[in-house]
DNA sequence: GTCTATATAAAGATAGAC
DNA sequence: GTCTATCTTTATATAGAC
């Protein structure tokens, strides 16, 4: 793999353990075992263009790996199931969930950089697309799918942070089985 | 009002407005036209120890609050619908939810002090107690009201979250209608 | 394209006068 | 109980050799 590349595989994985802040330019180099003449090179920038390259890292990740799943089964239900099902064995595994998640990012940069901001936007309108396009093939209305997929992803990222917060994985486990509840037309 | 609690409280808005790693001692300092000397002496163990007052300053705020709400209006639905009437009232008129949630600082924090993610689970439950014991009133069983606190609590935060991501109103607002089916029985 | 060495700024925290 | 001045560490970023 290439050095640019390297450098996004790896930070990618550190922001999301740990937070933008919460990591260091230099604990991203000394991961990479490289120095910051190779970091600066491939992002002028500095920090906030990795970051940026990262999350556009993430969100290929998020939506091919949603879209597989979404594809494989029939409904919404079952999709969705099986989704939060990965969520919680890669909790259980790592005690932490890397591949499926920002919004710790959302969370700590929603006031301080735009850019970013905009960036985590975009990826959970596209997360969205895809649990509503499927919504509207179980046959909900355009609209309905609308909201239904708003309200799937609601409740999975607050589901995500009271599982970091309890440190159990059993939040996620509730939500999947009030899953029948949540996929219902509604005024 | 005396100088420790002017420091806590100032320093509660801030943490909300930008995290705990987004504002410095400094910016704190300023804001209430202290000096270092001052905060030290209130907190010898500083930010940290800091951060622990306010959360608990937002626990007791969040705590009241959500009681007195709770104990004006019959039902869950009643209530809730109430409670999400007030958060997006408050994100329009400031572009910010600051008044009743802890999300940003949990997500930035998880993986760094132990403390303050303990501090940040304790509310939690405390104000999942509130929706269950309400439910419980309703008529759901202790289990049942146990699991749909928890939707509530998961949708709610992920609603915020939603809300500032894409600067709208409108997730919060789309979960205040959903809500219904939220607040039924499952499996 | 990657290295070493250095610059620069900001953070949190402390010491001691008043 | 609050101030000023200072310390230490750490952060991001740059310059220039190879």
């Amino acid at each position: 793999m290439d050095t640019k590349s390297l450098i996004i595989k790896i930070a990618t994985n550190l922001f999301q353990q740990k937070g933008y802040i919460g990591v260091g330019v230099n604990e991203i180099l000394k991961a990479c075992t490289i120095t910051k003449g190779a970091l600066y090179h491939h992002f002028p920038n500095g920090k906030e263009e990795l970051l940026i390259a990262c999350l556009k890292n993430i969100d290929e990740a998020i939506t091919t790996d949603t879209e597989v799943i979404f594809n494989r089964y029939q409904t919404t239900m079952e999709a969705t199931k099986k989704m939060i099902e990965k969520l919680v064995a890669n909790f259980e595994r790592e005690g932490t969930i890397t591949g499926y998640t920002f919004s710790s990012i959302v969370s700590e940069m929603a006031a301080l950089s735009e850019t970013v901001l905009n960036a985590c936007s975009d990826l959970y309108t596209k997360i969205q697309g895809i649990y509503s396009n499927k919504l509207v093939a179980d046959g909900f209305s355009k609209e309905m799918a609308h909201s239904i997929a708003l309200m799937m992803t609601a409740s999975i990222e607050g589901g995500i942070m009271l599982c970091l917060t309890h440190k159990t994985s059993e939040p996620l486990k509730i939500i999947s089985r009030g899953l029948p509840n949540l996929l219902k037309e509604f005024s």
